[in-house]
DNA sequence: CGGAAGTGTTGACCTATGTCAACGTTTTAA
DNA sequence: TTAAAACGTTGACATAGGTCAACACTTCCG
C-alpha cells in the first residue's frame, strides 16, 4: 500500500490532485511528488477572473474545491456559460492553452476556491517525459470530448424541460450549485423559462 | 526531401494519409510506411452503415474521399446528424472506441467513399509505441475538442440565420456537399427553416 | 444595521420557428 | 427508361419560449 501512504506524506494542498492520479494510474510516489511539485498552490475568491478576454492562456488549473466557470459576452452584453468545472477537475480555457492564441472567452470563479496551477511549458514538459502525465492529458482530452460530444447531443432538438432533465440527470449537483442565471445561460434558455419549467418538474 | 519522395514510393491508396501525417510531423519514410501498413483500403457505397447502434466501435477510418456522418434516430424516428467528415480526415465513433461500449450511434457513409481502416488493437499500439502517431492521436482529439466547444458555442443562443452564417464562415463547403435534410438535422432546425433561411441570405 | 444591488418567480404579450400539407423536381433502382 | 420514392420549397397555422416588467426575497457592503 505504499501508492496509499505516499498520498499522507505530500502537503495537505497537493492530496486531492494526487488522489485524482492515483484513482487512475500505478504510479510511484517519487513520480507523484515530482509531479505534484510543478503545481502551485492559489487561491482565487468568488467572481475572480483568472483569464481574461484577449489573454493569451499559459497555465492550467487543478481544482481543489470550489468552482469555475468559462463564459463569454455577446456584442449585446449577454452572457453565456460554456463549462463548469468542480472540485477535483482540471480546467482551462483549452483552444488558447493549445494554440497560443487569446481565449476569446473568460475563465472566472464564481465560489471562493483553492486550485493549483501550473505552467504550460512545465505542462507539456510532463507531458513529454512522465508517460503516465500523458497518459492523463490523453484521458482529459478525451473525457473533453466525449463530453462536449454528449452535451450537444443532449441540446439538439431537445424542448427547455428536456433540456433541464437532461443537465439534472447528468449533473445531479448542477443546479444545486450554480445559480439559475447561469445555468439558464448554460442550457441557452432565458432564467425566466427555467424558473418555469423547474416549477413543473 | 526523402520525406517528400517518400510518398510516391507508397501506394497510391495511402497517398492522402500520408500527406495528412506529413504536413504535421517530421517523419522518416520508413516509420511512415510502417503506420501505413496497419490501415487496410475498404471502399463504401452510398448510404452504407459502417458501425450500427448497438455495435460496439472497434476500428477507425480515415477517409481517402467520400463523406462519412455520424448520427441518432430519436424514439419518435427522427434524425439527428452529429458529425460530417470529408476527404482526408479521421472519424469513428469515438466514445465507443474510446470505452468500448455500445456506440449508440450510428456512422454512415452517405457518398461512395475510400476509406482506411485501422483496428483499434493496432490503433493503440501505435499511438503507444510510435511517438508521432501517440501525437497525431493527441491532435485529432485536440481538434475533436476544440470542434466540438465551437460547435456549442456557435449554436449558443443563435438564431436560424446565425446558425447558416455560422456554419458557411467555420466549413464553407458544407452546404454544397450536404443535403438540406441532413445540414437541418446537423443544425438543430427544421429544413422548411433552413430552406427559409437560405432564400433570405 | 440599512440601503442598494442582484436574484428568482410570475404574468402578459410577441415572435421565431416548428408542423403539416401541397406541389414540382430530382434521384433511385428495377 | 420509367415509375416510385425522396427531396426542396413554400404557404397557412400553431406554439414554445423569448422579452419586459413587477415584485418579493436575499445578499452584499459601507
Amino acid at each position: 500500500m505504499a501508492d496509499i501512504e505516499s498520498i499522507n506524506e505530500l502537503p495537505q494542498v497537493y492530496q486531492p490532485l494526487a488522489s485524482y492520479i492515483l484513482h487512475r494510474h500505478k504510479i510511484g510516489h517519487e513520480k507523484l511528488r515530482d509531479i505534484c511539485s510543478y503545481f502551485q498552490p492559489l487561491k482565487a475568491h468568488r467572481k475572480e477572473l483568472l483569464i481574461d478576454y484577449d489573454e493569451t492562456c499559459k497555465v492550467y488549473y487543478f481544482i481543489n474545491s470550489g468552482c469555475l466557470r468559462l463564459f463569454t459576452v455577446s456584442s449585446a452584453g449577454v452572457e453565456t456559460s460554456r463549462y463548469f468545472a468542480f472540485d477535483g477537475m482540471f480546467v482551462t480555457a483549452l483552444p488558447s492553452f493549445i494554440d497560443q492564441r487569446p481565449a476569446l472567452e473568460y475563465l472566472q470563479a464564481i465560489e471562493k476556491s483553492e486550485l493549483l496551477v501550473i505552467s504550460r511549458k512545465d505542462f507539456f514538459q510532463l507531458v513529454d517525459t512522465v508517460p503516465e502525465f500523458s497518459q492523463i492529458y490523453r484521458e482529459i482530452l478525451e473525457l473533453g470530448f466525449v463530453n462536449a460530444q454528449k452535451r450537444i447531443y443532449g441540446f439538439q432538438g431537445f424542448n427547455a424541460l428536456e433540456k433541464v432533465k437532461w443537465v439534472i440527470e447528468s449533473q445531479p449537483n448542477f443546479l444545486l450549485r450554480v445559480s439559475n442565471k447561469m445555468a439558464a445561460s448554460y442550457l441557452g434558455i432565458s432564467p425566466s423559462t427555467l424558473s418555469r419549467t423547474k416549477s413543473r418538474l
